[in-house]
RNA sequence: GCGGCCAUGGUCUACCGGUAUGAUUCCAGCUUCCCAAGCUGGCGAUCCGGGUUCAAUUCCCGGUGGCCGCACCA
């Protein structure tokens, strides 16, 4: 079995996610949050807010989802994201239609690259006749092109003015940058992020969450002076290490190297690099597992200067999370020219106005939190004949080809190795037996820890059972209430990834708690 | 969308042209109490539509969804 089947099984049953509109028959590339994925999601999100919006003194916005065809035509949504499909009247094939006649065309011409499509579809039906182009499977005939958009298109008010779900959050915080700078400072750089939904009626999404029609991105938006390509803070992540593949040769970076390498365009972008690498080795993802992959220069988009992507491994294959991207005047000078709005902005400095720059990081959640099951997933352990786990609490060395999730961990259960900062309960409470007042003294510190953390609460069966049951689902902290605890009040506190404990006091716990948290301790 | 495989309690699964097996989860009770103990009882399923048939969960067709491959992947 596949590990992704896997994880698919245990989100249905431990409330990850699931399909949605299920009794209804689950339409393909929509899934919905259950409770405890629900609350990762979160943290995840809180996590980001806290290292890409707080410490560095930006901005977070929330812009509309709906938005009005001029603006997508302005970003070149409504162009891009429409592909020309042509399709086989026999067998039913669809295809595109324009690489379908520039390749044609390139082929008949030689080295002639002039054959560049020109966004019309009677071109493409033209070509498609002249050159008696059929279709490559079947040699059948092929029915004139037609536009696939992959943007959900609706109607505002009573005219039904054309409009689409976003498809990136971007575009919201680029129409909103005139207000925003004025409103903040008045001065660059600003960064402004944005947490949110984005939508793509993707033509046949599989994969599960990595390729939903409505999904949630994290993105920032940099805006900057292009005469000021450094970053200030540089300094506190020169010395991070991460990996990169260029060409298709793998490389180890620092983040004061890559400048220099050409693997980034700018300090800004090489600071950014840094940052997002801190931010998925905080959660979990394997470090061994991911890697920033320097696009070459004919996938980067002709405004761009310069693109990466960071790309994790799983068992769907290698699948990216991240997009980074200089994107240079193009977006703020697009939306400047639509809408006959001035969009350029002061510069002290030089006395000078100009369009500022952007550097955007943008990231996939549901991606990530995917990336994170999987790279977090243990499997049980298998005993040596003696019934002798392998040794408790050790992270799955990172050897060359070994698979980190199959290898023991001295459990006898499937459990998840979540970093407690993105776990979805925090601790547990359980009282050692339901009778003698135990249970009612546990309620009582439920309630009392629930003002600062979430708690995962249960009387029922016996504590291995419970313990197990909170393993499953990562929560890094169990406090048992015992006899001791009715005299003294003690509880224990274990660790999941040893199962040992240690006795500390009630008025102790909130305290010990956040400072494992802080720690990322998950062991006595 | 095409081709191949597939669809049975929440989850995993067995069998069968006469409405269904087992495990696990879940609920209740008894018992035990620091790493998934035991016992008893209980809830709970044939993806949807059509066809063949006295009778369809089983066979056939279509749809929907899933997995693999192709295409698509902003």
């Amino acid at each position: 079995m596949e590990l992704h089947e896997r994880i698919f099984e245990l989100a249905l049953t431990r409330s990850f996610f699931m399909p949605s509109n299920e009794p209804y028959g689950a339409v393909s590339g929509f899934y919905e949050y259950g409770p405890v994925g629900k609350l990762m999601k979160s943290r995840i999100e809180n996590l980001w807010r806290q290292m890409f919006i707080k410490e560095e003194g930006f901005h977070e916005v929330e812009t509309s989802i709906i938005t009005p065809e001029i603006v997508l035509q302005a970003s070149g949504h409504a162009a891009n994201f429409a592909d020309p499909v042509v399709e086989c009247r026999v067998c039913k094939t669809r295809m595109r239609g324009d690489t379908l006649m520039e390749e044609k065309l390139k082929a008949k011409g030689g080295e002639n690259q002039g054959a560049r499509w020109d966004g019309k579809l009677d071109t493409i039906d033209r070509v498609i006749k002249e050159n008696g182009i059929t279709c490559p499977k079947c040699k059948g005939e092929l029915a004139p092109a037609a536009m696939f958009n992959l943007m959900f298109r609706t109607g505002i008010g009573g005219e039904q003015a054309v409009a689409y779900a976003r498809p990136e959050t971007a575009q919201g915080i680029f129409t909103a940058f005139p207000r925003l700078f004025r409103n903040h400072g008045a001065k660059l750089p600003l960064g402004v992020g944005q947490v949110g939904r984005s939508f793509r009626n993707e033509i046949s999404p599989r994969k599960g969450l990595v390729r939903m029609r409505e999904f949630t991105q994290m993105e920032l938006e940099f805006f900057f002076d292009p005469a000021e390509q450094e970053y200030p803070a540089m300094a506190s992540v020169a010395d991070e290490k991460m990996r990169f593949q260029r060409n298709g040769a793998s490389e180890m970076k620092k983040t004061s190297e890559l400048v220099a390498a050409g693997i980034a365009t700018n300090g800004i972008m090489a600071y950014f690099l840094a940052r997002q690498w801190q931010f998925y080795r905080a959660m979990g993802i394997r470090e061994t597992e991911m890697w920033l992959r320097v696009l070459p220069k004919e996938e980067v988009p002709h405004y761009s200067k310069g693109n990466v992507d960071m790309e994790v491994q799983t068992s769907y294959g290698n699948i990216e999370t991240i997009g980074n991207a200089y994107r240079t005047d193009f977006d703020l000078g697009a939306h400047a020219k639509f809408s006959k709005k001035d969009f350029s902005v002061f510069v002290e400095a030089r006395k000078e106005k100009i369009i500022p720059h952007v550097f955007e990081v943008s990231m996939g959640v549901d991606r990530l939190f995917f990336c994170l099951l999987e790279h977090c997933f243990r499997e049980k352990d298998v005993k040596d004949e003696a019934g002798n786990h392998a040794p408790a609490g050790a992270s799955p060395p990172a050897q060359e080809g070994a698979v980190g999730w199959k290898l023991g961990t001295g459990k006898d259960w499937e459990w998840f190795d979540f970093p407690p900062v993105v776990a979805p309960y925090q601790a547990a409470v359980f009282p050692l037996m339901k009778k003698d007042g135990l249970a009612e003294k546990a309620q009582a510190l439920a309630g009392l820890l629930r003002k600062d953390f979430d708690i995962f609460h249960q009387e029922g069966g016996s504590i291995g059972k419970r313990y197990a049951r909170a393993d499953e689902i990562g929560c890094p902290y169990a406090l048992t209430v015992d006899y001791d605890t009715l005299h003294d009040d003690t509880v224990t506190i274990r660790y999941r990834n040893d199962g040992k404990q240690e006795r500390i006091k009630i008025a102790d716990c909130a305290a010990v708690i956040k400072k494992n948290i802080s720690e990322a301790r998950v062991t006595l």
